[in-house]
DNA sequence: GAATACTATTTCGTATAGTATGTTTAATAT
DNA sequence: ATATTAAACATACTATACGAAATAGTATTC
């Protein structure tokens, strides 16, 4: 069998690779919703949608179908799709409730697990959660919400039990989240009030106390696991977790109040 | 507004209701799946399929992305879509000890907030395992796995956290059992020391000792969620995925060693 | 015998037309 | 004026045919 190195010497002729229009679509389609591109609740029209992003009904029916399948869009029979709405504040519970389950568990597992390569990407994720704290505004939180969203999946991924993975992955949390927060802060104009709580939702959750709280907790996440430390990886992802939910229900419990 | 008994009072006008196409397709392709029409691994050609269900391609494209995401079918880019494989025993690990985290805890939940409603439905459900033990063959296997499906999808539901009941849905746990008890079944005719473990096996699973193990297992569980003994529930529902495990373990091993 | 060139098959996407259902508007009747 | 009915319209769903691009298999050449 030939060594990695010969592999890598000859030269890669599986250079196509070239993904399926599909595919790319249903990543399209995915962060039309993550951006609100396409609001919650909003009605997605499959023939102005293949018209917007100039192709056929054919992919966008696949990757429709797909996001109705991952929870990101509903379908009522001949009548349409729908983005799914906002959590609903006991939605938003149950989702972390399940993330309870499943995370902390994850995090011991890849604590006892995790070789050399876990180790240096955890380190990387974590440097690329410094640098999004340099970006400024919504942008600012979109990074931050994106390497939220790779760090937890991390973590699943060197926990080794890939069905943990794929659920973690499923919940698609981050993307709930994110569209709960945009979803206030596009309230801004409606008042003065609501725009200094949505500033202070923001300040909370990212830059509480001395700063960066969230990202202050991956770091004794990341520091336990590299550490190889399964007790302290699973209480902190644990109190993460529920940190994390209690920075977040005010803006889950007002768009209820809606 | 109103009452419920008004609204159900007056004619239901929503008759209609007929399902799309697209959804039957679905499901008969995930029949097909589970009964191995179509076998683990196998090519599954779009074209092909749609003729012998005497469709268009349309709603088969739709129902494969679907079973896609679901992970029953897997997809090579400009390849095609495969059935997906059985089981290693690592993935069988992997997928009982995911369970492991969610189930007990939907079970402990269950006995907290069952209603009358769910209580009648559990006992519902544990009258059709007992009518499933009449069959014979590989017909009672099947509707025994099916009872199984149901009874474990219950108890999530009337846990009352949708994330947990959909994480479970998804796993399609019976299909895979199924599938692997059926690929061990059908090599029965590679010879008769394997055909005795297959009838072991089966014997194992659902009749051992006094008889219908699993399903007096299911009693325990039932019991103690409308007994509302939470803590019973969820010792019960532990004991039962762990020897579960152990009943299906060997098949899963012997597939992988062929 | 290995690399290249050619052919066949298949996947993937497009285009378009037809049908069935839902929605809206307008007209009619109570 | 309200409610019911009917027609017009829009859209979702399905069917069918075609074409482009990649893969897989075969043959040819060195």
């Amino acid at each position: 069998m030939p060594s990695k190195k010969s592999a890598a010497a000859r030269p890669v002729k599986r250079v196509p690779r070239r993904s399926v229009l599909s595919d790319d679509i249903y990543e399209m389609i995915k962060a039309m919703i993550f951006d609100h591109e396409i609001a919650p609740g909003a009605k997605v029209n499959i023939d102005a949608l293949a018209v917007q992003l100039d192709v056929s009904q054919t992919p966008v029916r696949e990757a429709l179908a797909r996001l109705e399948s991952d929870g990101l869009i509903a379908k009522e029979p001949l009548k349409g799709y729908k983005a799914t709405a906002l959590l609903s504040l006991k939605e938003f519970n149950d989702l972390f409730q399940f993330r309870l389950l499943i995370e902390p568990w994850a995090a011991e597992q890849a604590a006892k697990l995790v070789d050399n390569t876990g180790k240096t990407a955890l380190k990387a994720e974590m440097q690329s959660a410094n640098t999004a704290l340099k970006i400024s505004g919504d942008d600012q939180f979109q990074a931050l919400t994106e390497h939220d969203a790779r760090f937890h999946a991390l973590i699943a991924s060197i926990s080794g039990n890939q069905s943990v993975a794929d659920s973690y992955e499923r919940t698609h949390c981050h993307l709930h989240l994110f569209r709960l927060f945009m979803a206030n802060r596009l309230h801004q104009i409606d008042g003065e009030s609501r725009a200094k709580f949505v500033q202070e939702l923001f300040d909370e959750y990212y830059q509480a106390g001395s700063g960066q709280l969230a990202i202050k907790e991956h770091d004794v996440i990341a520091k336990a696991i590299i550490a190889q430390n399964s007790k302290a990886a699973r209480t902190a992802m644990h109190a993460h977790i529920e940190s994390s939910l209690k920075r977040f229900a005010p803006a889950a419990q007002s768009i209820n109040k809606k």
